[in-house]
DNA sequence: AAATTTTACTACAACGTTTTAGTGTTAATA
DNA sequence: TATTAACACTAAAACGTTGTAGTAAAATTT
């Protein structure tokens, strides 16, 4: 049943060779005389003979894996990445092998020893939120002084001197307001979140660059900061009160702008909910170019952060680090520009 | 810089004993004095060692890491299922490897060639719809004549002899057509897919069956069996068109069960344009409690195929194998059951 | 005191490769 | 003809572990 693999050295002795021979045949060496190298390129074929990856990784010091961590799977942005990290690396003949942090500090460290633990060449992560909050870099650290090179995309921080591949959130923020503001809006509600996660705080500040050049004095019972909730659907209920609170208080706005696509259905939500019109009375836009807008009524216009580019660029940055020793020292910070996907909700 | 590991090899002669003392001294093996472990514990907790995984696979022949090959990685479905397999499987000691066919049965091909040379245990696999239509198992059989186990989930064939994790899609399909019978619907419209898939045909008859029960006649007009599109997004746009032809023919339906989110989502829109009420005068409900369900308005009933459940059965089914080398010849196939999550739409 | 057992180690093979440094032949050159 | 070069291969080490078998020295038993 079991065939078992068959090995160089089991060629070898079937074929009266030695295991180099053997070796160097089927790596096709011209220090082999062609008639050995055909007998035992046939024998190998017929036997199925397939080199052993671990073997060789324990010989070379090299795994052709990386590993990958990130926040959450479930999740159409990180899907996303993880595609474009996929495909690179797969073309490029890495494998790619994903880890789940769960936003928790704790198991991120978990995962991260466990893939420094050998089978990895190097790492590509988005931090989760505990570690971002805690700001404890220590395990990171470590692994990279192991020389193993760590490539951090989307969730990032200043305190690591290391590869980045960010996306522009202040100017793709900025560029989302303008785009209400350009439409005739002038009171634009924005949901974002917590300052600690930079994605937060950079898109706030584009929003509020926005609103400066555009002469209009921000209004801060429109800003709207999420608190953090065991889960998105959590959020998306407090969310909804929020708003919901905001406009029985006769606050008016004229605009939506959200830091991702869930808030901003939870607002689409409510004002269906009080009949007003979109994107006739209200236009609305948001960052995450994912599914869900898709599938609402209306469609919403979103800001698009290149996922799949982000992926490929991290996979693209890390795989040169480990074929070119000599870039080990240099860190690259790349930044994806976003693109605004215009959809029914303006 | 580069801390580079540090090998028993080094601490031995650093401490002037040898290899196997440390070894045996790191794990707490009795036949050491006290003394000594203690000294070799010390020196090695100091230098950070790290034992070399890759060392050990290939000494016991095992790696620890599973290969997971899905159709589709940017999928909520899959995505949840890898989530579940990534949870037991890590909380059991084993990696994870993930790969995406991308619905290719070339691409298939590759990506299990690659594993099966040697970095996973044994692997997880949701055929791609090319090779379902196909019917080309070699690849599989193979692996498995290998002595690799493998392990096939959702997307299945009887042509192929191995533990196989299924949602019960007939009678999921049988109670969701119920489910709307029971709200006093009798003409309801089936968005399905091409028989090829197991997951369409089985839907299909489910449907079928509960009509059947009910004492209603199925209406071939009520039953739209969408073709494959290079994307969801293309078929969406199809489909609407379908849909909308239907309603403008004059056929009539108060109901609509749909295979997946997506093409509820889409009748969701038509049914909107058309200024039909949901779930006044058309009751809804579909397969997938995917993101979209949650976010639409209303919001949609859905039939849950709890692909966690099904992501760790899978993993359970597969360390199972792996660890109990006496199981390995009998077959197992588990059957998840579905539930219905009831929102808005209904 | 001699024989035996226990203690605390060490040597070495093995896992499957690749690669470096040989080693005999045979062919080409001086 | 003697020397060198080319050819076709082999031996052995190395990658980092673990486990089995072996070995002195010390402790115990007879």
């Amino acid at each position: 049943m079991n065939k078992k693999r068959i090995t160089l050295k089991e060629i070898a002795t079937e074929l009266g060779v030695s295991v180099s021979t053997v070796s160097k045949s089927l790596n096709n060496s011209p220090e082999i005389g062609e008639e050995t190298k055909k007998k035992v390129v046939a024998f190998a074929k017929a036997h199925q003979y397939r080199t052993n990856t671990i073997a060789l990784s324990l010989k070379n010091r090299k795994t052709k894996t990386i590993g990958v961590i990130i926040p959450e799977i479930v999740h159409y942005f990180f899907s996303n990445v993880i595609n474009g990290i996929e495909n690179y690396a797969s073309q490029q003949g890495y494998n790619v092998i994903i880890a789940v942090s769960n936003e928790s500090f704790e198991k991120e460290v978990l995962q991260m020893e466990a893939m420094a633990n050998g089978f990895i060449d190097g790492i590509i992560i988005s931090l989760a939120k505990e570690t971002l909050k805690k700001q404890d870099y220590y395990h990171l650290q470590e692994t990279m002084a192991m020389g193993i090179p760590v490539i951090l995309f989307d969730r990032v921080t200043s305190n690591l001197s290391c590869d980045k591949v960010v996306v522009d959130d202040k100017s793709g923020a900025e560029a989302a307001t303008t785009f209400l503001i350009n439409k005739g809006r002038k009171k634009i509600l924005l949901l974002s979140t917590q300052d600690y996660l930079n994605v937060g705080s950079h898109r706030t500040n584009g929003y509020l660059d926005a609103l400066k050049k555009n002469g209009i004095f921000p209004d801060n019972r429109l800003i709207i900061k999420c608190n953090d909730q065991r889960s998105s659907e959590e959020e998306m209920v407090v969310l909804e009160k929020q708003i919901e609170a905001l406009i029985d208080e006769g606050v008016d706005f004229d605009g939506v702008f959200a830091v991702n696509e869930i808030y901003l259905a939870a607002a689409l939500r409510v004002l269906r909910a009080k009949n007003i019109k979109v994107p006739k009375e209200v236009s609305m836009i948001c960052f995450t170019d994912g599914i869900i807008s898709r599938y609402t009524t209306p469609r919403l216009t979103t800001v698009s952060q290149h996922a799949e580019e982000m992926g490929i660029t991290s996979a693209e940055l890390l795989i040169d680090k480990l074929e070119d020793e000599s870039s080990m020292d240099k860190t690259i910070t790349k930044i994806i520009q976003c693109s605004i996907v215009e959809r029914e909700s303006t």
